[in-house]
DNA sequence: TGTTATACTTAACATCGTTAAGTATAATAA
DNA sequence: TTATTATACTTAACGATGTTAAGTATAACA
């Protein structure tokens, strides 16, 4: 009675296949520049067929950020684990955020821009990953604020300052490549030291 | 012979209406979801008759952009002019920034988001009048490094940094309505005096 | 060996941005 | 006033898009 399990584990790795190959067409093309029909090209299936596996092109951008978002999740808890300073847990957290950002931009900008303007309040709601990610945030500024590094005592907040401060340098060397930016990293690092130092003060 | 002054009126005013009809139709129904045919039926011409108007729908949007960023500038420029402490100014203008794109909440996604998605690099280039909001900004800044209240000199980095925190809260504000941020003043004042005091430290 | 469910494909639809060719009409010249 | 020409706009079409309905092989089962 093997046969149903080997069936599923087929049509599972497909599924990652068409996944697999719409991730590298949209962080290399764009979105709105990959067809339906370019992604099945590149798996040497009809077209048609995705729709077996997802429910149109927008699921399918969905799912390709959920593991991307899962990435950015695991890759922030792995700091956290390795580090016992929480501020600079903090720091280390804001440079990746904003790095998985620059590396993910398709992905990035419809999580916490594109979809959000379509399906509100879908993208930060009770136990998606985008609500995960923000309580991982809560819980390293909590942890600032018990050993008395930042002089306010908000924990939602402050969270706030830092999320803001970081999704504006990540939307902005996103979408003005051309602009002649500060060297990036210096940037993104004074960016994060600025609204630290800021915090303590 | 104001017969050629009278038909250059006219050709000026359908591209007005044309510039109109789409801001309003690309600001309810959000760019993607406007076609061409649908702004034409708006004014009552035949698709076409805009692309004599306008290069193409890119095109179209950048003018569109390129009137909400005027309207920003202004807003800016008044305040410089009834200010002479130029923290304060910088307070201000930082205050009106983020003000602005929460009350036209689309004309901002589409200049500082959406467009840069489809014309890349184009949003800030020479004498763009992007690059004239940066240069408002650069100046206010400049005058608070000359007045030695930054600890740091560099003006490019110093206004990269503000306009990514101001940049931040606007979208953040913006795309996720339903989360349970701090009080709406209260957050956009904060994150400028944070930002501000780290710059001073 | 015949039946049925599964996995995939073919063909088509409506719509998109955009271009080339064509047509009225207004302005000019005779 | 009439013929010519320039201007402003439209019609028709192209190739491509996301998506759906209908059809076809093939594998699994009785």
């Amino acid at each position: 009675m093997g046969v149903k399990e080997r069936r599923a584990r087929e049509k599972e790795q497909l599924q990652q296949q068409i996944l697999s190959a719409a991730r590298e067409l949209f962080v290399n093309e764009g979105y709105e520049n990959v067809s339906m029909r370019k992604i099945a090209n590149k798996i040497e299936y009809s077209p048609t067929t995705i729709y077996l596996y997802f429910k149109d092109k927008a699921d399918l951008l969905d799912s390709v950020c959920k593991e991307t978002l899962l990435n950015l999740l695991n890759t922030l808890e792995r700091l956290k684990r390795d580090n016992t300073d929480p501020i600079e847990t903090l720091r280390k957290s804001g440079k990746a955020y904003v790095e998985f950002g620059l590396e993910y931009p398709q992905d990035y900008k419809l999580t916490f821009v594109i979809r959000p303007q379509f399906q509100k309040g879908l993208g930060l709601q009770e136990g998606s990953v985008g609500e995960k990610v923000f309580n991982y945030l809560r819980e390293m500024v909590s942890e600032c604020i018990q050993q008395q590094i930042f002089h306010q005592a908000d924990v939602e907040t402050t969270g706030q300052v830092l999320w803001s401060a970081v999704h504006g340098v990540t939307l902005l060397l996103i979408d003005f490549p051309d602009f002649p930016w500060t060297e990036k990293d210096k940037l993104i690092d004074t960016v994060i030291e600025t609204t630290i130092a800021g915090l303590k003060a």
